[in-house]
DNA sequence: TAGATTGTTAATCGATTAACAATC
DNA sequence: TAGATTGTTAATCGATTAACAATC
């Protein structure tokens, strides 16, 4: 697996612009990279123009090294004495994740968490669209939530062909998050984001990020306790 | 596949003042042990009495073995041929965590996403209790969400006191967070989770955590596209 | 028994970190 | 210039994997 190693690098003299990361990333480096963008998307809003790797590691916690590190495998994106330009180096992780573009979500949902979904920007800033939002219950169909209307699952097929849906968002009870898994997948999606308790079974070429705060909680509390 | 980037997503206030703590886990097993507990409990939810650790791999997304070798490192939790006593796993990795207690939350803000945590279990089956819930609109105070009437800010110092609140959990929009976090701060209060867009500043014995599912996002989205 | 799965070792690979020269 | 911060190297640490005996 020696033409695996070097999953991480770029090295050789394409390193500069537009020059195409011949290799996937590695797992560990698209997701830190995905921090470093959103913090620098927060930055931005701030009215901050450029930023050292020691900031970013101190709202990332990721060591600055490993930072300027995974940087640099792409380019010299930094100025010595001064640090990153805010702007040019969101332009350069976007393109090092391809997702500069606009991606369709469809939120599954119009309780109160599919409401705050979908009237966050979180999702937005980052280029995520929630393009279509379902509800089993038929009371609830019909009724507006941030700029859209609430649609029944029976068009779930529909939408996911016509609107180029990319991820589906569960913010259902956990009883329900598994057959809406499975329609899901059936109609394609690939990317599936669950809010739920539930634990989804799915074909491997299918992804499926749980969300699990209290998870997050009991790491940290565990580090509060000793 | 997805999160290993989670491991590093929250960070100890790791205050390393000479004497070793021989016994404190790493980062990473504490990460991951918080990670198959939420799988135990779910599915221990589910009715199964036994799981394998290929099972837990399947959901977690980490290595079999790695999680073999994280449980004996322990004792020896599991039946060979068999797998892991699911119940007597979970006791297990709460005793491992020093997670077995109680631990009392804050919550701040009674908007949607207020409410969608004040009514979901996600922080209650791991033991967390929301005794508290505060929002800064004099009109929402006195409601009732969930089972606590919302309070107002001013009572923050005394509700902690009284309640012994150990976690701040931050569901206000962006602009608000940063004061509220300074108020939490200065009631005493060490574990901050932050559910806003906010990049927050606390001392150095304060974790913040704050949640990015559009960062995980980009993340999957990353893998999907190449 | 026969099949399954743990607990464990040893080797390898990738991530993390400290340190510092380069240079803005 | 003087101070700051990048880019990079070399050493260390942790994760992953294959393999397999033990044993339920």
């Amino acid at each position: 697996m020696s033409s695996l190693g070097d999953l991480t690098q770029t090295t050789s003299a394409d390193a500069d612009d537009g020059a195409p990361a011949p290799e996937r990333l590695s797992l560990g480096v698209a997701a830190r990279l995905s921090r470093y963008l959103q913090v620098l998307t927060q930055a931005k809003k701030m009215g901050k123009e450029t930023i050292s790797s020691q900031e970013l590691s101190d709202y990332t916690h990721v060591n600055s090294t490993q930072i300027r590190r995974d940087l640099s495998g792409f380019g010299k994106f930094g100025k010595r004495g001064v640090g990153y330009n805010v702007d040019s180096l969101v332009s350069q992780i976007r393109k090092i994740l391809r997702t500069a573009g606009q991606h369709n979500i469809a939120l599954f949902g119009a309780g109160h968490l599919g409401k705050a979904i979908a009237s966050s920007d979180i999702f937005a800033d980052h280029g995520f669209r929630v393009v279509a939002i379902f509800d089993a219950d038929p009371r609830k169909v019909g009724q507006s939530v941030g700029s859209q209307s609430v649609r029944h699952i029976d068009d779930l097929n529909q939408v996911v062909e016509e609107e180029d849906i990319v991820v589906g968002v569960l913010a259902v009870p956990t009883a329900a998050a598994q057959p809406l898994a499975d329609n899901l997948v059936a109609s394609g999606v690939k990317i599936i984001f669950n809010y739920s308790e539930a634990l989804l079974q799915v074909p491997p070429d299918v992804m499926v990020h749980t969300s699990s705060p209290a998870v997050d909680l009991l790491y940290a509390l565990y580090f509060y306790l000793t």
